[in-house]
DNA sequence: TCGATATACTAAGCATGCTGATTATTAGCA
DNA sequence: TGCTAATAATCAGCATGCTTAGTATATCGA
């Protein structure tokens, strides 16, 4: 038996990627090119259009370096569009565009779908419960993390 | 509010980046540079010397491409060895050297004691809950995760 | 108003994590 | 034995995820 087993960051780190994988398979399945970020990324701007690139950084929890590449890509796929804000020449402002939202209306339900494939062998119970410890940890723990969630900064 | 935030891929991906971060701090507070994943493959080849890095990468839910590069930077910095087998030339058969094993020996507690800090905000029960529900669906899905656990396969 | 400070983004660099292809070697089978 | 299939590792290439540093722009206080 390997010491790692029982530990916490390596069950966490298995889950993760047992839920990157169950997305990539069912895009696939779709025939859709899209990743856990992307899609993470595309529906915060759509519910808050306009939204700066810090700002989503902070409403999805992710670092803002990495999010900078992950909006190129989005942008060069034609799914987002980026302009520089009036307001504040340094940001850089974020919108969906329609080949965007047309991509959203068709992989939500998906996303919506494939969460409960990705906590596989617990009953609706069992879901419930490690969905509440998850929230209530990741909660108490946010500001450990390099990319910790501000739902509030920015617009 | 975002729709992300009750997906379980969100919650999970946030909890992972907890774990990262908070096993990058120890590290940095004890002057060690190691990642978990070189702590894991370290730890997994300390407990079975002479392993080949396929079935190290099965035994500690690795990919094995990801995983031959993280061999080249523990062989690095010397706390692994790497020989091709004299059964089998295809494979590359792994040790810790001296220098891995005090590395071990020194971290192994701080490792050990940081998994705690990794699901803050629980109390006892709810941590060994959360434990509990991981274990059971982590291993429930392992054959969705393109590097699943092969606790089992080679020596 | 000006100067220090803070903020938004980008760039470079490194480690994970994956896919698909390639090479070397072994194993299985007619 | 000899052909085929499987396996171990590596390589190239792409996306995340982070750190540090740099540039442009705002903001705040003396």
């Amino acid at each position: 038996m390997v010491e790692i087993y029982n530990m916490a960051g390596h069950l966490v780190r298995r889950l993760n990627q047992i839920s990157v994988a169950v997305f990539a398979d069912r895009m696939a399945a779709e025939g859709v090119e899209l990743t856990p970020v992307q899609f993470a990324a595309l529906s915060a701007i759509d519910a808050r259009p306009g939204i700066a690139q810090a700002a989503l950084a902070g409403a999805i929890a992710y670092d803002q370096t990495t999010l900078g590449g992950v909006i190129d890509r989005l942008e060069q796929k034609g799914f987002v569009a980026r302009q520089v804000s009036s307001r504040d020449r340094r940001a850089r402002v974020l919108t969906v565009t329609l080949a965007g939202r047309d991509l959203l209306a068709r992989v939500r339900p998906v996303v919506r779908d494939l969460q409960g494939d990705i906590l596989s062998g617990l009953d609706e119970d069992e879901k419930a419960q490690l969905l509440a410890l998850l929230k209530k940890t990741t909660d108490a723990g946010n500001d450990k993390s390099r990319a910790p969630l501000t739902p509030r900064g920015g617009i």
